[in-house]
DNA sequence: TGTACATCAGTGAACGCGCGTTCACTGATGTAC
DNA sequence: TGTACATCAGTGAACGCGCGTTCACTGATGTAC
């Protein structure tokens, strides 16, 4: 009796409209293929949902239209994927991956050291061009950043991706800069590092021309900046 | 015979579901009230939907949802809009308006200007402030600044806002910087404007102490990249 | 100043569609002996 | 090296729900004379 009064409908895990939280979505794949077959369709759904991201919105982003898209049947899709936005958090770790190894690996080959202000410039000039460039070359690249923003479920891959890299800025202007306030140098680069993804997400937008501009200006901006320390 | 081909089912315009493009959807509010009643009751589809996208994604924000908790039925709302973009849309306006309205007064008050860089940053620490202060107010601020980024059709809004901003900008620094490039000065200051937005929104989210040091490092950032121009 | 009428505002009930999701199944691949 | 069996991968068909939306209507407000 219990039993049957507590359970839904099948597949529809019907929320409970009184309360002002949104019920949990399991965000974790399901199953990972085992077979070439599997994982061929596994990152078919990825490719085919980041390129509907760029000219639909996410929330236009349905499971039967990347399973049409794609040629496949939504079972095929359910397998590994527990709905949407499963999908679109893989695409995002992958995205603030691929990113964050970019950064990291900057970092850790003393991308803030150098002579002169002339020398950093340039120096993040080119980390600059590397994330523009790999951002656009990833299918559904800027809108995937939007998502990452704009859906409450997915905001913290950002926020994990942008503390982390937050916090190796910090321990490297840390050792850099050993007489600015680490309280001030931990806000510092946080706040650099979120205004950092912002411009990115501005920049892949523009054309070319008007794109390398802004990243120079942008690299200005930072390197200015970084001169209050000491 | 044609009409019936030509014509949908009642209700549902459907998609055509081979093209790419999404099917544009109408943003214009339909009718404006003109009595006491119907201003209350828009003003209430506002405030709800604003209210609601605080704790919920835009994604899960429907009509039927808004209505309910706004204690309306839905042909009420359909009477003054469309769909949810609509009422995105309005509180989209607003929101940008008046952020507008602080920067553009504070331009005009000769927010730029300022003998000494510590005057002037002392004085974009004050609109920083303001800007702030009002966004977080704002039922549903940062939010709908969320959403005004990932919703395609919405885009628009935060672009206008934020190119009409940076030509106010570019104006004011033209005439203070006389001797820098006016194609630098124009990428910078559409540049600075944008990153301003998503520091507005990093900071709006974050608790009071944080806000405070975190908008003084950004306005350090930005005082210092205006040491650049002459 | 009251009545008649036009217009504004909102309701109750219903609808079709497509979305998310599953079930029972077939076919493909891998493996033990 | 071939066969039997287990497991992986994907299909076809169906489903209930809730979303967006409308229709025909009632009630409230404003206005002309």
């Amino acid at each position: 009796m219990v039993e049957i009064e507590i359970r839904r409908s099948p597949g529809h895990p019907k929320q409970d409209r009184d309360r002002q939280e949104p019920v949990a979505i399991p965000l974790e794949a399901k199953l990972q293929p085992t077979q070439a077959r599997g994982l061929d369709t596994y990152e078919m759904v990825l490719a085919t949902a980041g390129g509907m991201l760029v000219d639909m919105g996410f929330e236009q982003l349905t499971t039967n239209a990347i399973c049409q898209r794609a040629g496949l049947t939504p079972p095929a899709l359910y397998r590994y994927f527990p709905n949407k936005y499963a999908i679109l958090k893989v695409l995002g770790d992958r995205l603030m991956a691929r990113q964050d190894d970019l950064v990291l690996a900057w970092i850790d080959a003393g991308g803030l050291d150098g002579d002169t202000i002339e020398a950093r410039l340039a120096k993040s000039i080119i980390l600059q061009r590397e994330i523009i460039a790999m951002t656009r070359a990833f299918p559904g690249g800027s809108a995937i950043g939007r998502a990452l923003r704009a859906i409450p479920m997915l905001q913290k891959v950002r926020f994990q991706s942008r503390d982390m890299v937050a916090e190796r800025f910090f321990e490297a202007a840390r050792a850099r800069y050993p007489n600015t306030s680490p309280a001030r140098l931990g806000v510092a680069m946080r706040m650099m590092v979120e205004l950092s993804y912002a411009a990115t997400e501005m920049v892949v937008e523009e054309p070319d021309r008007d794109a390398e501009a802004l990243n120079a200006e942008v690299c200005l901006l930072f390197a200015l900046y970084f001169e209050s320390f000491f």
